[in-house]
DNA sequence: ATTATCTATAGATCTATAGATAATGC
DNA sequence: ATTATCTATAGATCTATAGATAATGC
């Protein structure tokens, strides 16, 4: 119990990824701070330590995910430069991305919850958003920024809108066709890719 | 307290309705049963008369708001059967069900929460999904039922994509934006309604 | 029309659990 | 950082009763 300074911030750190993921697969009311901080191999009053309320711990955390998948996705276009666009497809509307609530992406998990938090989580959500957009932005083919801005917030709506329909499915085969329709249309050849992929894989 | 029978069907009903309203509006979480009933004018006690638990209320309650919608959706068609997916569209993606998610569409304001659901949500979420599409599919333009379907799909997608994007977006010309330009690129029509629609609004 | 029964509701209560705080220890 | 504790609130259960419904009788 003693606790060197950077062993706070690595435990700090610690609570932040955990309650993303928890908060990504039980809803924000699906989980307590006592389930975080077990998760997190510490003991419930330890966490008032760190944050002063589970609505900053919500915040915090949702600013946290967000920026990592923002870097994921900035990574698949650096690692394909040829055809971003596709590859981001493909990896967002894949069933591997739809099978992993925890570590996937917040807008998708928890988007209609956040109207229902503090404002600072609406805020935290609304940059990352941008950012998310921007991205799309640079990749999408068009004559005008106009035109290429038009494309990647429909693209970002595509996305988010298949993968929770995906999700909330009962049903094996239409979820797939859900991940696929909506890949086709953002991007053929994301569905080309991910053909391929299906077919190249080992039984 | 007289209570005759078709009384009581009528406070079932009752409850039915004001349940799916708070859920979209709060969360299943967010909404005690207490609450439900003082919303239906009765007394938490009484709740236990008409469901078992809050669990098969809610999936009772979804299955209620689902078929209401899916009611509107045909009658948007049947109503302008010249465009009927750019009614849709320009209704869906208008500010107004934007900012009324009481009675608004329950795939986009609890879609991601319902795989945290009894399986009995999920069943009632896939059937009712699988309506919404059938509908688009009558209406998508297409060579093939194929096409139409996959069609179909994705613009359902879109749909709740951008809803609920738009939703928990924090700035108001952004929010727009995002319905406009899914708008845009799912029924170039429904933006020029709605275009339209705001020029000869009365100030 | 009278009497007996049934039942939806009100209101009190129970149990579990949540967020948060206080006391303690190293 | 741990451990114990506090307070509030949730879902659910229990009991009594008002008043509707059903059974009975003339």
């Amino acid at each position: 119990m003693k606790v060197t300074r950077v062993q706070v911030e690595k435990h700090r750190k610690r609570i932040l990824d955990c309650a993303g993921e928890l908060f990504r697969e039980k809803g924000f009311d699906g989980v307590s701070i006592a389930d975080i901080m077990k998760a997190a191999g510490l003991t419930h009053g330890a966490f008032y330590g760190h944050f002063s309320s589970k609505d900053q711990l919500i915040a915090e955390a949702c600013a946290n995910a967000i920026s990592i998948s923002r870097e994921e996705w900035n990574n698949d276009t650096a690692e394909h430069p040829r055809n971003p666009l596709a590859t981001i497809v493909a990896s967002y509307l894949s069933t591997k991305h739809r099978d992993d609530l925890a570590k996937g992406c917040l807008f998708a998990a928890l988007g209609p919850d956040t109207v229902r938090q503090d404002k600072s989580v609406r805020r935290v959500f609304t940059d990352g958003l941008r950012a998310h957009i921007a991205i799309l932005t640079k990749i999408a083919a068009g004559a005008s920024r106009r035109a290429r801005s038009e494309k990647a917030i429909a693209a970002m709506a595509g996305l988010v809108g298949a993968l929770i329909l995906a999700r909330a499915v009962d049903d094996p085969p239409l979820s797939a066709e859900i991940l696929r329709a909506a890949a086709a249309r953002l991007s053929p050849k994301a569905a080309r890719m991910d053909k391929l992929s299906r077919l190249t894989r080992k039984p």
